[in-house]
DNA sequence: TCTGGGGTCCTAGGACCC
DNA sequence: TCTGGGGTCCTAGGACCC
């Protein structure tokens, strides 16, 4: 079993499934091809944030300091709690896993270490429903059995570099000399060098301060396009969308981005500063179609157009400036209101920006300059 | 019918300033 | 006859993760 989208990929496989070969990341339509006994399922991201949740519950009864590192891992500082709890450190594991197994009916696997990339390691040793204990003496037996690609934050074009230079295996690369490490690789291989060595560098963020420090939205067309009509309507469709998430989450960006990603997957950007705050699609949709100019080249097709809101802070709708940058807010504000109030009653897309509704054929494609229609 | 969407963090280099 | 050294800020893009 598997999940994934129609001509998405696949995002979750069943440990049967992976048996087969089946990897994340491999496109839905070459398991309908390759192995027709596999079932395809969608995702149900509700169901998982509700589990994540009942998850993290249950380990907080046993540490303060809970990072939520994503929908289905958390680190779990319990540096000290062997002594109050009157439990080791294993014991303690085996209670978080026991109480999450019978509480859930989720099997979990766990992994207890000095610092966060053992703990990743040891995480991943025993799967599913392990649970694996590195101490500072005994890591090298594992990091020897451990080649370097696998180790979290060192991805492919790191281990390229690392191989030429002989390192294979984690071990090889933690008993590089640290003058080595420091004079050739950058902050977060130090770090990952260091944590292998069971020196922590990597704190354990119990709740970061914002929610979100940036929001995203992407979404891949087909068949790709060069029309700046269409593509324009894309990136005003995810700069309404972004915004809207921001919105809710009370957030304004301090800067954004824009972004395509050409048919043989090479990427466009253009970031830039907001002179004013704004979590306001009108005021970021004239700059789409601004750096849209810029990035856009004739002949070129893309497949991907994306948004990015960064640096966010916590803040409504428009953060005015010395020179009357709340002018059009007013305006705008009890629009953004009404509309967030119905897509929270009826669902999303039930209003738009007109410049979002364009498909490159219609009479949006008359759309010129930064005018809007509602 | 080639390869999704949403995140984080870091660095190199240009522009500008004193 | 060429033009140092030390900063800051900003953007483009790389790398990686789930």
């Amino acid at each position: 079993m598997v999940t994934g989208q129609d001509r998405g990929i696949v995002t979750a496989v069943s440990y049967s499934a992976k048996a087969l070969g089946i990897t994340r990341g491999l496109p839905i339509f070459r398991v309908k091809r390759d192995y027709p006994n596999v079932i395809i399922l969608p995702g149900d991201y509700p169901s998982y944030v509700h589990y994540s949740g009942l998850m993290f519950d249950i380990v907080r009864r046993y540490a303060d300091d809970v990072e939520e590192y994503s929908i289905d891992e958390c680190f779990a500082d319990i540096t000290g709690l062997d002594k109050p709890l009157k439990m080791t450190y294993r014991e303690i594991a085996e209670r978080i896993k026991k109480e999450i197994n019978e509480e859930l009916d989720l099997s979990i696997s766990v992994g207890v270490a000095p610092t966060k990339s053992l703990a990743k390691v040891a995480s991943k040793w025993v799967k599913p429903n392990g649970l694996t204990v590195i101490e500072k003496e005994t890591a090298h037996n594992f990091l020897e059995r451990t080649p370097i690609e696998k180790i979290w934050g060192i991805g492919n074009q790191t281990s390229i570099f690392l191989k030429k230079r002989g390192i294979k295996t984690a071990v090889d690369f933690a008993c590089k000399k640290r003058e080595w490490v420091e004079e050739n690789l950058s902050k977060p291989y130090k770090a990952i060098w260091y944590e292998l060595n069971a020196i922590p560098i990597m704190e354990v963020d119990p709740l970061p301060k914002l929610l979100y420090s940036s929001i995203q939205k992407t979404q891949t067309f087909r068949p790709p396009s060069n029309d700046k009509i269409f593509l324009l309507s894309q990136l005003s469709g995810h700069i309404e969308d972004a915004c809207a998430k921001a919105r809710r989450y009370d957030l304004v960006p301090k800067s954004i981005s824009f972004f395509l990603k050409t048919q043989d997957f090479r990427y466009v950007s253009r970031s830039l500063h907001l002179a004013c705050a704004t979590n306001a699609p009108e005021a970021i949709i004239p700059l789409a179609h601004i750096e849209l100019e810029k990035m856009h080249v004739k002949d070129v097709l893309y497949r991907t157009a994306g948004v990015g809101l960064h640096g966010l802070v916590p803040g409504k709708a428009y953060q005015g400036d010395l020179f009357g940058g709340t002018a059009k807010a007013g305006k705008f504000e009890e629009i953004h209101k009404r509309m967030d109030v119905l897509e929270k009653k009826w669902g999303r897309k039930m209003v738009w920006v007109g410049s979002s509704g364009s498909d490159g054929n219609d009479k949006m494609s008359e759309m010129k300059g930064d005018k809007l229609f509602l």
